[in-house]
RNA sequence: GCCGGGGUGGCGGAAUGGCAGACGCUACGGACUUAAAAUCCGUUGGGCUACGCGCCCGUGAGGGUUCGAGUCCCUCCCCCGGCACCA
């Protein structure tokens, strides 16, 4: 026999799949379907990295389990290919990026393909293709359209070394992430979504879909929902009132002064009554130059300054209190102003003590001259008017009402997300398709005229005032106006690169098509997605933008069903040998190519799968790879001893049985490990037996083929079976043929295993006891006890406890 | 601080409340070989031992429930991830 040549194989069997389209996926839309995605990559300039193809496999074994299952199976793959990596690279290089970009498709998919997944290569999208963002913005537009792109002036991270706007995830402590300069906020007018207009739905509708429990979770907590009331209060000899948000209704008797972001625009409008106005301006310039990082750094310490000549009334005891300007409330989230009630709200105690404002408690159950006493299980309302004596929970509904009532608040539902900055001063992202006009302001480019295109530059520079490169080219800027004919400017911010993300999944079902994002018979029939599978890094941003743009869309009647994914799952991380993360500069990057190059595909794969727990973090061992290669050699010699056989032996039938129960169910549930680890053990079994029937390789080879397919291929071929193994079918089990008849259990006395005893299945108690009391060590362990009591589960144990 | 997920051999990791450490790696011993690599066979949690009998200890720590706990309950420690003045 010879030996394995896996570089021959795996080549000639990727050739087969290619040139004869195994893996193309038709439009048949009578088959049961099953759609498989993962995230598709960026391509940057550093090629394929050893933990790209973790999720990758993972999802291709799902993917080619349900073809031999009898599934439709879409899997495809594509590019996520505007970012700033590429930009950056121009810049330096004077390469377009879009050069740049298709040569780094190409080394990608080239890795990709000598993996040998079963992508549909012929669906593959690219989000900087203009035939693909023509639709990116033609779904922009329809935002725009229904209201929920607006532009409002935001602040952004500004570099003043690079003279550049930053991404978020391009600020690393609170320094830009080139040349490590301090960021500084600068604010300008930005394209924002109104994905908060979704909130609720995107929080309720998670008990549709099966996810992960984490990635539910971190969505929750993301969108941050909460529960109270807006109350307002009356200042003081003005026609002014500050509404704040509150989820403590119930301690608005404790309420003894109110606390104003120093962005409030209250300042402004009543700046002629504050009698300290130099010293409120001198507060908003100090907040206004920390850093975001500066900010959460000086977290602990509490800063402010009262509003002088203005008063607030309570409005449940009419109490005159102070009004304070203070960093600790954000514009950003609820109101801009809050009710302090120091003695049940921790920051209000630290604030209160600090400059000595009067603490009163409303909840008995603390001392809130020590600390803010915060429990709303156990507390009682005092000091609290009609809401004496009162639990907490009944107060806040009493209040509530109360409020309603005297139209002084109302029940409100508040959330931690913000709207969706949308807008990146770039040029290598697809451009806003709006043109501004003097007379009729923002006017949508028309459908017909997109996709707008970006123009051919030659220098991608940013600009000193932190405006996209493309502000610059006047050429393209200066446009007419679709509405009224006359001047107009074009919009020169660039989407981020989330936008073309957030519905890829939907143009791989039709991905040719110029006429719609996607025909509506290949959305019907492909979508939900059924399994899609992604990193966690990517559930707050990516998952929950995507999940908001197809809500829009199916509001739209566009897409078929109000969730995008059916099921969710992630992966962990792929860690150098010395346990830390792959990086370049720590000089542990692993490269596929030369793991393909030395061990094979089938190896890589193989070991990617049995590396570890999928959903972990886990360290590559290179003396791991090897004992997969091990194990593929070994599968290869089993051809050496098959024999006849259309049925399992006896020897084998148990083992066959649970092997295809135990890899089917693990394959499922992202045990890819144990999987294999069961078909190691069953290949053990072989080689102790000696030999294997035809039978018992079949059903081998089939379970194997999802995770090493050239390998399988080869020998189906070689052994003479008829067809290719990805025509055949997914083996299944018999659950009464699982169950060996004869097993060997443990004996304990009291608790501790002291012999055992091989019985069979169905023996009833008196027979497992015979062959007990016949046991040598049994005997001897029970010599001079009395025996309490016997527990037989049959099948597991036999324990007695004596005395 | 809050919310998640975890702590099991030298390593990656297995274990519906039922013989802890499956499977793989490493290491060691042996076979084959002039030799090495590869391959094959064996051993591999710690300790004791009248070393092929058999005993004790052992799943982060301490308690508890149970005939029986890595698994369930309580208290605590440590590690990883996310959020972080969210009213």
């Amino acid at each position: 026999m010879a030996r394995y040549n896996f570089r021959a194989v795996e080549k000639k069997w990727q050739e087969i799949w290619e040139n004869e389209e195994i893996f193309k996926t038709r439009n048949d839309f009578t088959k049961p379907k099953f759609y498989a995605l993962v995230e598709f990559p960026y391509p940057s300039g550093e090629g394929l990295h050893v933990g790209h193809p973790r999720p990758y496999t993972a999802l291709d074994v799902v993917a080619r389990k349900r073809r031999l299952e009898g599934y439709n199976v879409l899997y495809p793959m594509g590019w996520d290919a505007f970012g700033l990596p590429t930009e950056n690279y121009a810049i330096q290089t004077k390469i377009h990026p879009a050069v740049i970009t298709e040569r780094n498709i190409n080394r990608f998919r080239e890795q990709l393909k000598s993996l040998g997944f079963s992508f549909d290569w012929s669906r593959e999208v690219n989000t900087t293709d203009p035939a693909y963002f023509k639709w990116t913005q033609w779904i922009f537009l329809k935002l725009f359209e229904k209201g929920l792109a607006y532009k409002k002036e935001m602040p952004i991270n500004w570099c003043p070394r690079c003279k550049i706007g930053l991404a978020n995830e391009e600020v690393v402590d609170g320094g830009c992430e080139r040349c490590g300069h301090e960021v500084e906020t600068k604010v300008k007018n930005q394209w924002m979504l109104k994905i908060t207009a979704y909130a609720e739905r995107l929080i309720n509708d998670l008990d549709l879909v099966d996810y992960i429990e984490r990635v539910k979770i971190q969505q929750r907590n993301w969108i941050g929902r909460s529960e109270g009331a807006d109350v307002t209060f009356k200042i003081k000899d003005t026609e002014e009132s500050l509404v704040v948000f509150t989820t403590r209704p119930d301690t608005l008797f404790g309420a003894t002064y109110m606390v104003i972001s120093p962005e409030h625009p209250v300042l402004e409008r009543l700046k002629e009554r504050i009698t300290n106005l130099p010293d409120i301006t001198a507060y908003q310039e100090q907040a206004r130059r920390k850093s975001e990082f500066e900010r959460s750094q000086l977290a602990r310490e509490k800063t402010g300054v009262q509003v002088e000549g203005l008063k607030a009334i309570n409005p449940v005891n009419g109490e005159e209190i102070s009004i304070w300007v203070s960093d600790y409330v954000l514009m950003s989230y609820g109101t801009g102003a809050i009710m302090a009630v120091p003695g049940h709200d921790e920051r209000d105690w630290e604030f209160a003590k600090k400059f000595g404002l009067p603490i009163i408690e409303v909840v008995a159950g603390g001392d809130v001259t020590e600390q803010a006493y915060t429990d709303t299980e156990t507390g009682t309302m005092v000091n609290s008017g009609f809401l004496n004596g009162l639990d907490v929970q009944t107060a806040k509904a009493k209040i509530t009402e109360w409020l309603r009532e005297q139209g002084l608040g109302e029940p409100k539902v508040n959330y931690k997300l913000r709207d969706w900055v949308f807008s990146r001063q770039r040029y290598w992202g697809e451009p806003i398709p709006l043109v501004h006009c003097e007379k009729c302001g923002w006017v949508p480019v028309p459908e017909e005229e997109l996709p707008v295109r970006l123009p051919q530059v030659t220098n991608y520079e940013p600009t000193d005032t932190g405006e996209s490169p493309l502000a610059k080219i006047r050429h393209w800027v200066e446009t007419t106006c679709p509405k009224c004919g006359g001047y107009a400017e074009r919009e020169t911010d660039t989407m981020p690169q989330w936008a073309g993300s957030s519905w890829y999944f939907m143009r791989y079902t039709d991905p040719h098509n110029d006429q719609a994002l996607a025909s509506k018979e290949a959305l019907n029939y492909w979508l939900p997605v059924d399994w899609y599978n992604g990193g966690m890094e990517h559930t707050t941003l990516h998952l929950l933008y995507s999940r908001f743009w197809h809500k829009f869309l199916y509001d739209l009647g566009i897409v078929p069903g109000p969730e995008p994914y059916s099921k969710r799952t992630s992966h962990g991380m792929i860690l150098g040998e010395n346990n830390e993360k792959m990086s370049k500069s720590r000089g542990n990057v692993v490269n596929p190519d030369d793991v393909v190059a030395e061990y094979g595909a089938d190896t890589m794969r193989l070991y990617e799968m049995f590396i570890g727990d999928f959903e972990k973090s886990v360290p590559w061992s290179t003396d791991g790879v090897r004992g997969c290669k091990r194990f593929l050699d070994r599968v290869w010699k089993l051809m050496e001893v098959v024999k006849p056989g259309d049925a399992y032996s006896p020897e084998l039938e148990a083992k066959m049985h649970q092997t295809i129960k135990k890899v089917s169910q693990d394959y499922e549930g992202l045990k890819f490990n144990t999987a294999i680890a069961a078909l190691m053990t069953l290949l053990n079994e072989i080689n102790h037996v000696g030999s294997i029937n035809e039978a018992e390789i079949k059903a081998f080879l089939i379970l194997l083929n999802p995770v090493a397919p050239h390998i399988t291929e080869e020998m189906w071929e070689k052994l003479g079976f008829e067809g290719m193994l990805n025509e055949q079918s997914w083996p299944t089990w018999d659950e009464e043929k699982t169950i060996e008849q004869t097993i060997e259990i443990g004996v304990q006395i009291n608790g501790k295993v002291r012999g055992t005893i091989t019985v069979n299945i169905n023996d009833p108690q008196e027979a497992a006891k015979e062959k007990v009391m016949a046991n040598e060590a049994i005997q001897k362990a029970l010599d001079g006890k009395t025996i309490v009591k016997e527990i037989y589960v049959p099948g597991r144990i036999y324990n007695i406890v004596v005395k």
